[in-house]
RNA sequence: GAAGUGAGCUAGACAAUCGCUAGAAAAAGUCAUUUUUUUAGAGGAAAGUCCGGGCUCCAGAGGGUACAGCGCCAGGUAACGCCUGGGAGGCGUGAGUUUACGGAAAGUGCCACAGAAAAUAAACCGCCCAAAUUAUCGGGUAAGGGUGAAAAGGUGCGGUAAGAGCGCACCGCGUUGCUGGUAACAGUAACGGCAGGGAAAACCCCGCUGGGAGCAAAGCUAAAUAGGGACUAAAGACUUCGGUCGAGUGUGACCCACACUUGGGCUCGUUUGAGCCUGUUAGUCCGGGUAAGCUGCUUGAGGUGGUUAGCGAUAACCAUCCUAGAGAAAUGAUUGUCCACGACAGAACCCGGCUUAUCGGCUCACUUUACUU
């Protein structure tokens, strides 16, 4: 039941992604669970920043509200992206508290994200 | 100023940087695509999918029945269950607003409880008359009491044994005519003493309308897979020498379907057995099928401005503009400035409606009332 799979590439080139490789890769990588959502991060040896978001379509049923979770998540990683070359990561977004959880939703993200920078 | 009624507009703004989708142009290319420049990029409800149409395919081409919807009158429209104007009833001091607004005299049934009686009427307490003599019985009456959501016209006067449309006046109702109005309907006159209590949101009757399915509609195409059909050739089997067959039987309207049996092969198993493949070979052509691709896909009952006709919905004409088109689905983030501090919410073939959700802000017209001049 994953909706979404979106993959960001610094260099623009084609990376594909298999579910032998989520199946490996969620294996070997690193659990940050949060509040607001489960990090998962694992070193890669393609020396790229890979990100991959999972929205449940069940958690958030608006494929706008979907649409715009990504983004915003997309764009907070594209800022601190120096970070992350070497490394793949996946967020899993959790279940929403309440209807307002959206509006506030950038500000939870910077506040739970500290936890993923002291990794 | 306060309270209110109706109609309409708007839906944070600006700048910079990064990013998303599509078109165009140029360049590169391993011809898949990539890069650069440039242009465009959600709503008033895009929503619910409740009505009506366009469009596409299928069926039919006559008539009826059933079923469903609609139901005062006139107009508008591609069409509507929508809209506009009017009528009647309800609500409001008023501006206004609201209405499942055909028929109960086609028929069948229903009207709880209470009450004598709930509809071809009827008489509990009363009232009156006569008999009888204080127990009752015969008759008249529907004014009064009581019951109920509703009791067979209402009020007054006359009249009477008491009463009663029994008579009269006014009101209501019905019939017929006249006047106004396209009509619904309104007004008015004469006649009728009053007949049909309610409910059609019980069945029903009358009139009008309706073929079905939907863009995953529908059309086109490459390639792969599979091995269906036809033809040709070779080898084989049978032959009545013309030809016929491709293991057999059954089910089935048909089939590339299903079931059973059987020859051969492979795998597993100690065996019984289980599973899978195959039914002579080669070539050519045709075809089914597949959320693969393309078309459908946005120039349209289109927007904006004006003129004319109309009370209006709307229509006609002229000028001008092209304004999302994705395909698991594109609008965001950061920084700065400002304010009223930003709601409901995201196009999915396209239009016209209805309904529902919604932070606020603004404009116009009108009503009632207080105060001041």
């Amino acid at each position: 039941m994953l909706s979404q799979t979106q993959q960001i590439r610094p260099q623009k080139k084609i990376v594909s992604l298999r579910s032998k490789d989520f199946q490996s890769f969620f294996k070997n990588a690193k659990k940050i669970p949060t509040p607001l959502a489960s990090f998962y991060i694992k070193v890669n040896q393609l020396n790229l920043a890979r990100l991959g978001i999972v929205v449940k379509k069940s958690f958030v049923k608006s494929a706008v509200k979907r649409n715009r979770i990504k983004r915003v998540v997309r764009a907070y990683y594209r800022s601190k992206i120096a970070n992350f070359v070497g490394y793949d990561l996946v967020v899993i977004i959790n279940k929403p508290k309440n209807k307002e959880a959206i509006h506030s939703f950038r500000s939870d993200l910077v506040k739970q994200w500290s936890k993923l920078d002291a990794f």
